[in-house]
DNA sequence: TATGAATGAGTGTTCATTCAT
DNA sequence: TATGAATGAACACTCATTCAT
C-alpha cells in the first residue's frame, strides 16, 4: 500500500513553493524546475497533483483568498456588534501585521494582473472583489440611505485595494506602511460615517 | 542612404503594436514574432530600434505615463485656480472618458505587477506614483493642516488607484464606471475638504 | 497467503485492455497509465507481470497470433478435404464474419509496422506470415506442379494480407468488406486452381 | 534581405532527414533531435517551416505519395495502349526496381499504421487507395465485363499491396523480392485476362 | 534600413519505471 | 499481491536573439 494523505502534504508544499518563487523571480520566470527545486521535489509531481501548470496556479489563487477570508472571519469575530467596528475589522484584516507580509503583498498584484487573461483566475478574482465591496455596505447601510452607503463602500474598497496597490511599490519598511493604511482607512471611514445624515 | 525620421515612426509603430498585443494576450504571450505582426514589420527590427525585447517594454511604459502626464496637463490647465478645482482635474485626467480605454487599463495594471521584478520599471513606476501623491498633497495644504493634508493626500491617490484597480475587474461598460468613479472621488474628496477646521 | 491463478487472470485482463486501447488511441498514445486504467488495475502491476512495457506488447502480439491460429483450426477441421475447400477454409479463416472486428484489423497492422523495428515481434511475425504462405503452398501442391504451386500460394498469400490491409482504411461496413474479401479471393484461387494443366 | 528559395531546399532537407531517421529507428523514436540532427540543422527549423512535427509528417507523407505518382506517370507514358500493357506499368511502377528501396517500403507500412489515427494522413491514404483501384479497374473494363472488372480490380490491387506488405517482412534481398513480385502480378493479371468470356 | 532564416537554451508536459507500503 | 506516489529523462515546442544579405 502506498503513503495515504500525501495528497494533502504535497499541495500545501508546492503552493508554499510557487508562492514563494513567484515572490523571488516573478510569475514569468517562475518556472516548474524552478518551484519543483524550492519545494524539494521532482518536476512530473506537479501534474500528479494539479493537472498542470495552470491547475497550480489556480490553487495557489484559491490559497491566497483563503487565507484572506480565513483574516476576514478571525477579525470579524472579535469585533463588538458596531457598523464602525465591523467595518474596522475588514480594514484590519486587510492590513494585518502579524500575516501580511512582502511576499503575499506581491503575489496579490501578480494574480490580479494574470487574472486579466486568464477566465478561471478572473472568476475568482471577481468573486472576491465583490465580497469585499458587499461587506462594507452591508455594514454601512445600518447607518447611512442606501445612495451613500454603497458610495461609501465603493469608496472604501477602492480605498484598501489601491491602498495595497501602492504598499507593493513602497520603499519604507512594511509594519509602517501597514500602519499608516489602517490610519488612513479609519480616518476616511469616520468621515463616511459623520457624513450620515443627524436626525 | 537612410530615410529621414524612421526611427521615431517605427518606435511610435512598434510601442502601439505591443500595448495592444499585451492587450489582447497578456504580456507573458506577448511574443516578438507577434508584436511585429503586429505593426507589420519583421521581428529583427526590434533589436535595431530598442536593443532588446526589455528595451521595448521600458519605451512601451515610458509611453503610458507620457500619455497620463499628457492628461493631466490638459486638465489642469482648463480648471480654476481653486483647490478643489486642480484636485477634480487630476481625477478628470485619472478617468477621462475620452482617452480611457479597456486596453489602456489592463496593461497599466500589467505594467504594475510586471515592474515588481524590473528595477527599470519599478522606478518609473515611484516616480509616478510619487507625482500623483505630491500633487494631491500641494493642493490639500492650501486648505488643511499639514498632517490632514498628508491623511488625505494618501486617500485620495490610494483611492484613484484603487477604482483604476477595480475597474479593470469590473464587466460593467467603460464609460459607466468612469462616470461612477469620477463621483465616487469627488464625494471624498468633499468630505475631506469639509473637514477642514473652521477657523 | 497468493491468491491462486491470478497470473493468468490478470495477464488476460492486461492483453485485452491493451488491445481496446491501442484500438482508441493509437500504438503511440497507449500508455500504462491509460491501459492500467482501462483495466481497472494500477500502473505498477505492468511490471510485476510483464517486466516492463515491451513484455506487454509482445504477449500481445502472441495473443494475436494466436487467436487467428485458433480460427484457421477451427475453420480447417470442418472442412471436406479437397485442396480447394482447404484453402476456402484458410480464407474463412481470415476473414471470419463472426471473429474479425475492427480492433482486430487496426491492431493487427499496428503490431506488423511496430515489428519493423522491433527485434522480438520481427520474429513472430515472419513465423505467421511464412506459416500462411506453407499452408496455402501445402494444399495447391496438390493440384498444381511446384512451380505454380508457389506462384499461387505467393499470390493468394499477398491477396489475403493485401485484402486485409485495404479493408483497414476502407470506411463501409465491415461486414460487407469481409463478405467481398472473401468472395474475391473465392475468385482468385478458382483462377489459379483452373490453371492446373489438364492432363 | 535573407537569402531567398531557402524554404524549398530546408524542406526537401528535412523530409528525407525524416524518412532516413524513420526507416533507422521507426516512428515512435523518431524524435525532432534525431532529425534535426540527420539534417544538419537546429530542432527549431521545424516550427520554422512545417508549423509542427505533424506539419512534416504530413508533408513527408505527401512526397511519398507524390513520389509513387511520379513513378506510375513514368511507366505508363512509355507503356503500349493495351490493357494488358497499361495495366503492366502500374505494377512495374508500385515494384520498380530503380525507385524501391527498403527505406520507402517500411517508411510506407509506418505511415499506412499510422494514419489509422490521424485524420489527415488518413485521408491522404485513401485517396491513393481509390486511385490505385481506380486506374486498374478502368484498364480492365476495356477487356472485362464490369463485375469482372471490378472483382479483377479489387484482386490486383490488393494484390500488389499485399506483396508490398509481405517484402517489408522479407529477409531476403530487396531486388529478387522485387522481381519475384512483379512476377506473381503478371501472372495473376494474366489468369484474370483469360477469364474474359471470349466471344 | 530592413528582412526573415537560423539558432539553441528553456519550457511545460508526458511517461515508463521504481519502490515503500 | 497490489498500490499509487515519486522520479527524472525525453519530448515537442516556443522564443529572444543573431546575422548574412
Amino acid at each position: 500500500m502506498p503513503k495515504i494523505g500525501m495528497r494533502e502534504i504535497r499541495q500545501t508544499q508546492l503552493i508554499n513553493a510557487t508562492l514563494t518563487v513567484i515572490d523571488r523571480v516573478g510569475l514569468a520566470d517562475a518556472s516548474l524546475a524552478l518551484i519543483a527545486k524550492q519545494a524539494g521535489v521532482s518536476t512530473g509531481i506537479v501534474s500528479h497533483y494539479f493537472g498542470d501548470k495552470n491547475g497550480l496556479l489556480d490553487a495557489c489563487m484559491r490559497q491566497i483568498l483563503l487565507d484572506l477570508y480565513q483574516r476576514l472571519q478571525f477579525h470579524r469575530e472579535r469585533a463588538t456588534d458596531s457598523p464602525q467596528m465591523k467595518i474596522r475589522a475588514i480594514i484590519d484584516a486587510n492590513f494585518d501585521t502579524a500575516d501580511t507580509s512582502v511576499p503575499v503583498l506581491k503575489t496579490w498584484l501578480v494574480f490580479w494582473a494574470e487574472s486579466l487573461h486568464h477566465d478561471n483566475l478572473l472568476r475568482l478574482q471577481r468573486i472576491n472583489d465583490r465580497r469585499l465591496y458587499s461587506n462594507l455596505t452591508a455594514q454601512l447601510r445600518r447607518v447611512l440611505p442606501e445612495t451613500q452607503a454603497k458610495a461609501a463602500g465603493s469608496a472604501l474598497a477602492a480605498l484598501i485595494d489601491g491602498l495595497w496597490l501602492r504598499l507593493t511599490l513602497s520603499p519604507q519598511p512594511l509594519e509602517q506602511g501597514l500602519e499608516h493604511a489602517r490610519s488612513v482607512c479609519y480616518q476616511n471611514l469616520a468621515l463616511w460615517l459623520n457624513s450620515a445624515p443627524t436626525p
